[in-house]
DNA sequence: ATGACGGTAGCATACCGA
C-alpha cells in the first residue's frame, strides 16, 4: 500500500502536473492540502480519468483538504468531530486496499503566525493550539479503536532543529515554538510514529522550500509535512521517502510529495 | 524589518502563506 501527501497550493493551478505525477507514481491513496477550492470547482472528472476517486472538504480561496484513492472510500468525518471549525482543515475517510482496512486523515494544521498588519495579534496562534488540543484528543480516540490509522499532511511545525535549515531564523515563529513541540510530541508519546524520522534519524528530510529562487537550489528547507502511523501499521512500514523531483519540476507547489509504503499482509 | 514568490478574488490591491 502506497500513500502520498502533498500541500498542493491550489489543485486547479497544478492539475496537469498532479495528473502526470499520479500516472507516473501510481499511489493507492493521496492526501492533498490547500486545494483552495470548493466542491463545485474541484476537478473530480480529470482525476477520475487517471483512475482516482476523490473525497473533499473544500473552501473558497483558502485551505481545503482532499483524499484521492483508487479504491472506494467512505467519509468518516468532515472537520475534527470535537471542534466547530470555520476553516476546512481535516477530512477523515475509511478505505480498503488489498484486503486491509485503513482510517486515513488529510490534515492541514493552522499556521498560527500573526497577520503582517498586527504582529501582536496572537489569536491565530491560540487557534492553532486549540486545534491541536482537539486533534490530539481525537487521535487518542482513534488509537483506542485499534484500527490502522494514518494521520498525514501539512502540520506547519518543525519539531527539532534538524527540521529547519536555519533554526535561529525561525526563533519565535508559530511553526517552531515549545507550545507546538509539546503537543506534537504528545502524538508520538501516545503511540503514533513519525514515519520519515523513524526510518531516517540523520537526514534533514525537508518537504517545503520557499518559492524564492535561492531556497530550493541551496536546500534551505523545512520539514513540516508528516505521515504518522498507528502501532500495528508502523510494524508494516517499508519505506518513507521525499520526492524532490516533483519540487524541481515546472509549476510545482512550494511543498513536495512525501510517500510511505506498507507491506500488504 | 522587508521582500522575494505565488495563488485567489475580482479588477486594484488585499490577504494568506512559512
Amino acid at each position: 500500500m502506497k500513500i502520498a501527501t502533498l500541500n498542493i497550493n491550489s489543485v486547479n493551478a497544478r492539475l496537469p502536473q498532479l495528473c502526470d505525477w499520479l500516472r507516473d507514481n501510481q499511489p493507492d491513496v493521496v492526501l492533498l492540502q490547500e486545494i483552495k477550492t470548493e466542491f463545485n470547482n474541484f476537478p473530480f472528472f480529470d482525476l477520475q480519468m487517471v483512475g482516482y476517486d476523490a473525497k473533499i472538504l473544500g473552501q473558497k480561496s483558502y485551505n481545503g483538504v482532499a483524499v484521492l484513492s483508487k479504491t472506494q472510500m467512505q467519509i468518516i468525518s468532515e472537520n475534527l468531530p470535537n471542534f466547530a471549525d470555520e476553516q476546512a482543515r481535516y477530512l477523515e475517510v475509511e478505505t480498503t486496499v488489498k484486503g486491509q482496512k485503513y482510517t486515513i486523515s488529510s490534515i492541514y494544521l493552522p499556521n498560527g503566525n500573526p497577520p503582517k498588519t498586527d504582529l501582536n495579534d496572537n489569536s491565530r496562534f491560540e487557534y492553532k493550539l486549540k486545534w491541536m488540543d482537539c486533534f490530539l484528543q481525537h487521535a487518542e480516540n482513534l488509537l483506542k479503536s485499534g484500527k490502522n490509522v494514518i494521520l498525514a499532511g501539512d502540520f506547519n511545525i518543525m519539531l527539532t532543529p534538524q527540521d529547519v535549515y536555519n533554526p535561529d531564523l525561525f526563533a519565535g515563529s508559530a511553526l517552531y515554538r515549545p507550545e507546538v513541540w509539546q503537543r506534537l510530541n504528545r502524538l508520538i508519546y501516545m503511540g503514533y510514529t513519525d514515519t520519515f524520522r523513524n526510518l531516517y534519524p540523520n537526514v534533514n528530510g525537508y518537504t517545503y522550500w520557499d518559492y524564492g529562487a535561492t531556497a530550493f537550489a541551496n536546500d534551505l528547507g523545512l520539514r513540516i509535512d508528516y505521515i504518522f502511523t498507528s502501532p500495528r501499521l508502523t510494524d508494516r512500514l517499508q519505506n518513507c521517502r521525499i520526492d524532490r523531483e516533483y519540487r524541481a519540476s515546472e509549476k510545482s507547489s512550494d511543498h513536495t510529495v512525501l510517500i510511505a509504503t506498507f507491506k500488504d499482509e
